[in-house]
DNA sequence: ATACGAAGTTATAATGATTACATAATTGTA
DNA sequence: TACAATTATGTAATCATTATAACTTCGTAT
């Protein structure tokens, strides 16, 4: 918990309990859950919770560069803590998000287009392994 | 014109003026326009069109493979006429959405995963030459 | 050609997520 | 401990999207 402590002063914003609670949901459940996902069960702990509390504070998080917002689906907003650069699939029929660690140098070689990149998305939709399975079953 | 008569047929839909409006303005503006953009611009030449045939039609044809939505931005839901692979850059500052055709390898190796791929999505975010420019004059 | 059924279009109403707003509470500091 | 600024809360407003039902058009078979 310290370390988001740590995260919240470097940026400049005031320690909160919901704001470490999101971070610290965030940081555990990888799932890029959704924002009323994250809503309903930090409401279980805290019953005061506000909607709109999860709102402004993945916005603030997202734009100090703490947490990255998904647009992989374009009717629902996901969010995920950030770590790292990598691709992300998601299943057209569970609709499960699955992080994806292949190596891609295309990364490496977009600075040479003479724009200034600051957040690289790579999204890739399909039928999960899993899905597939139980197609053939 | 024809073109877009002989995709209907083959994805089995019928021919309406409609249809071919939007197919064809998709075709030659290929700024990734929103819902609305395209709704706009087509209600000019057709007074009584509707906003619900807008979004059924691209529900449509994105369904049939023909055009594609783009998930850059979480707020706005932009459309493209499908015409092969290529990533998205959007600039945080003027809002334009550019098209990268630089080679990548990484679309070659995904079907090693295991998963069945469909789609891929590739967005770049920053800020474009242009208003690069701009803040050092 | 014409008529018929299916598919598509239209306008309006309903929905639901997100945002705005005003008030109350909490935080960090003097 | 008290104060100013920031943050949280709950309700109300907004806006894009979807649902619905009536009407129109399309393609085909007579």
């Amino acid at each position: 918990m310290e370390k988001f402590v740590k995260i919240l002063k470097e940026k400049g914003l005031k320690i909160t309990p919901q704001r470490l609670d999101i971070m610290s949901y965030l940081d555990v459940n990888r799932c890029h859950p959704d924002v009323d996902t994250i809503y309903r069960d930090l409401k279980e702990k805290n019953p005061s919770l506000s909607k709109t509390t999860v709102y402004n504070t993945l916005q603030t998080l997202k734009e100090k560069g703490v947490i990255l917002e998904l647009t992989i689906s374009g009717s629902e907003r996901r969010f995920d803590y950030d770590h790292g650069f990598h691709h992300h699939f998601q299943c057209l029929k569970c609709n499960r998000i699955i992080d994806m660690d292949i190596p891609c140098d295309y990364v490496n070689n977009i600075s040479e287009m003479g724009h200034e990149v600051k957040e690289i998305h790579s999204y890739i939709k399909g039928i999960c392994m899993d899905c597939l399975k139980e197609d053939q079953s």
